[in-house]
RNA sequence: GGGACUGUAGUUCAAUCGGUUAGAGCACCGCCCUGUCACGGCGGAAGUUGCGGGUUCGAACCCCGUCAGUCCCGCCA
């Protein structure tokens, strides 16, 4: 049905006799003369009707629609000299029509345009109800396209790299911790079920255990939370596990493969090694286990100076085990005012939105004077004083604000308000890809709901061999590669003894009855040869947004679903029959809401 | 579970403080136009202002409820 794809016609073809096919984009009636945007996937090409050269395919161009499907035999020739159009890659030719054959005319009004002139924002309900559609128009098909490319830019990296692509079920079990699953209930086996894979987290680990050495996979992974524009129910991993390579090693191949996609997609060369920051180091200085790099205001600890201090907010905070820390805001006395940062303020909200109390600030003025509460004026000496505007390199017109408590709560505050401020004054660069590996996680953090420590990543996360004395609070050999404060991968080198996987699940509280229940499978894995192993695995549909540039994963998922997790084309979630649930042998407990 | 924002013609947006017949671009329909490329010109049709209640002489606008979409908190090993 076409021999030329429409947006690949160049000068070379010209002469040549083509047969394209592809949607009305658009069509300029000139009575005399009509010309048609002709769109494939390919891009668009200049069909012209002429009435001399082609009476009937004339009078077909005459009631043209957009977005009608056509097929057009015609003669490619070079256009006038004065009806060039650099804007357009085929713009030095045009397709002198012959023959117009409408393959398919639209039935009903567009619900949106879909022209590739058309940049006019639509209503994402709109869009996501009518996808097929939009997924005709510029933005889908470059972001698709875009995942397309990164996805086969990993495979060839890795296939080169010795890996072997292995799907692993769907179907599977569920397991303690973690998201929510979503569950599918067993036919055969009444009374039980199925749990869509999280992640395929245990499966990799035993195909290391079978020998495979170097698997990957590009992963659909599922949990049943709540949605966010970074969060689907349904997601994909490019998944990745390794027999017999230590930690270092793991990073090293990693960053290539970064290093590779970046250099295919967006035709930049990333400096390799990527930068790192242990776990620890990055909560003192950023606040957050997954900092953005862009810009400055780091947090500065200042418990020492304030520990002896009159001010009590500080020195209370400190004496009870707490930390005072602080951001050098840079030009905040003219940016942000007194207001902004009191009780009521949009700073101030942000720091109690985190759990903190208020903030204290400091308003640094010339030759080393300061602005401020008597509270903290009057019990500040001059060599503390020196002292706190030399630690946090603060000049004249530097702003800074202070966070006071316990320690996890002042990390989050200041964290919340860095970010807050950074968007706000305008100094997160454009353009910039900062990545960052953070390492050496805690392997436990305390659940004080449930009184009792879980995994901070998941329980089959290798201890640091230096911390073996004592296992609740040893780092972990785990790493997440983080991009411009995002959370674009995380793995570990896991544990490959049973008797240690036994003593971490039992760190997480869980029964050595309940441990054999649960992971009896694993535990018996690794009692038959399992190899030092480790892995990591990036979230597609995060890495193809931030290529693409786009704010939502919506817009890299050809069939996303809202944030009450529906399909708005398909209508899914739906019913199920009552035969169905009996034979699945299930019964819905589901009641609807009365009507007012 | 909670907070916030949005919903007006097919679509993208307007509509002063609650006050004329709810307007405009694009799309659609009709006519004209032989070099446009977001073609142009003339004319036309197109509205349950998401839905349901309330306040008012009068509601797109204010209030309550509800539905849908979005952003966020909780949640997401």
């Amino acid at each position: 049905m076409r021999s030329h794809s429409c947006g690949d016609l160049r000068s070379e073809a010209i002469g040549e006799t083509v047969l394209l096919s592809g949607w009305v984009d658009r069509r300029r009636d000139h009575g005399g003369v009509i010309f048609i945007d002709l769109r494939d996937r390919s891009g668009t090409v200049q069909i012209t009707v002429d009435p001399d050269l082609g009476a009937e395919a004339f009078a077909a161009a005459e009631h043209l629609r957009n977005e009608t499907v056509l097929q057009v035999k015609g003669v490619v020739r070079a256009r006038p000299a004065e009806a060039l159009n650099d804007r357009l890659a085929t713009g030095a030719v045009e397709v002198l029509a012959e023959t117009l054959l409408v393959l398919n005319a639209p039935r009903r009004p567009l619900p949106f345009q879909v022209s590739v002139h058309d940049e006019e924002p639509v209503r994402e309900e709109l869009r996501l109800r009518h996808r097929y559609l939009d997924l005709r128009r510029e933005r889908m098909r470059r972001n698709l396209s875009l995942r397309h490319l990164t996805i086969q830019t990993a495979r060839r990296f890795l296939e080169d790299e010795g890996f072997i692509e292995v799907e692993t079920p769907v179907l599977t079990r569920s397991t303690p911790e973690g998201a929510r699953d979503y569950l599918v209930p067993s036919r055969v086996c009444g009374g039980e079920w199925f749990a869509l894979p999280q992640s395929p987290q245990l499966f990799k680990q035993l195909l290391m255990v079978g020998g495979l050495e170097r698997y990957y996979q590009v992963a659909r992974c599922f949990r049943d939370e709540d949605l966010r524009a970074d969060r689907q129910p349904e997601f994909t991993q490019l998944d990745l596990e390794m027999s017999f390579l230590g930690q270092e090693q793991i990073l090293e191949l990693n960053e290539r493969l970064i290093a590779a996609i970046w250099k295919k997609v967006k035709g930049i060369e990333l400096p390799l090694p990527l930068p790192r920051l242990t776990w620890h180091e990055a909560m003192e200085r950023y606040g957050c286990d997954r900092p953005d790099t862009r810009y400055g205001m780091e947090l500065t600890n200042v418990s020492d100076l304030v520990a002896d201090m009159g001010f009590k907010v500080f020195s209370g905070a400190v004496a009870s085990g707490g930390s005072v820390k602080c951001i050098a805001v840079p030009g905040g006395n003219d940016a942000v005012s007194n207001v902004r940062i009191k009780p009521g303020g949009d700073v101030f909200s942000q720091a109690q939105a985190a759990g903190a109390g208020g903030l204290a600030f400091i308003r640094v003025r010339e030759n080393g004077e300061i602005d401020t509460i008597g509270a903290i004026k009057d019990n500040l000496s001059e060599a503390k004083k020196a002292e706190l505007l030399e630690r946090t390199g603060a000049v004249p017109g530097t702003l800074l604000l202070f966070g006071a408590g316990d320690t996890a709560t002042v990390n989050k505050a200041l964290d919340r308000v860095r970010q807050y401020l950074a968007k706000e004054l305008g100094l997160v660069p454009e353009g910039a890809w900062n990545f960052l590996w953070v390492l050496d996680f805690p392997m436990f953090e305390f659940n004080a709901d449930e009184n009792r420590l879980e995994a901070l990543h998941h329980p089959f996360c290798a201890p640091n061999p230096a911390d073996a004395h004592d296992l609740a609070s040893a780092r972990a050999q785990a790493y997440d590669l983080v991009l411009n404060g995002l959370e674009l991968g995380g793995g570990s080198l896991r544990i490959h003894d049973s008797d240690l996987q036994r003593q971490v699940l039992q760190t997480i509280g869980l029964a050595p009855e309940e441990a054999e229940k649960q992971f009896g499978f694993l535990l018996e894995a690794l009692e038959m040869g399992a190899p030092p192993h480790g892995g990591i695995a990036f979230g597609v549909d995060r890495l193809v947004m931030l290529l693409a540039g786009e704010d939502s994963i919506r817009d890299t998922i050809a069939f996303p679903k809202t944030q009450q997790a529906r399909c708005l084309m398909t209508g899914a979630p739906g019913g199920a029959s009552d035969a169905q649930l009996q034979e699945l042998h299930v019964a819905s407990t589901w009641v609807e809401p009365e009507e007012n």
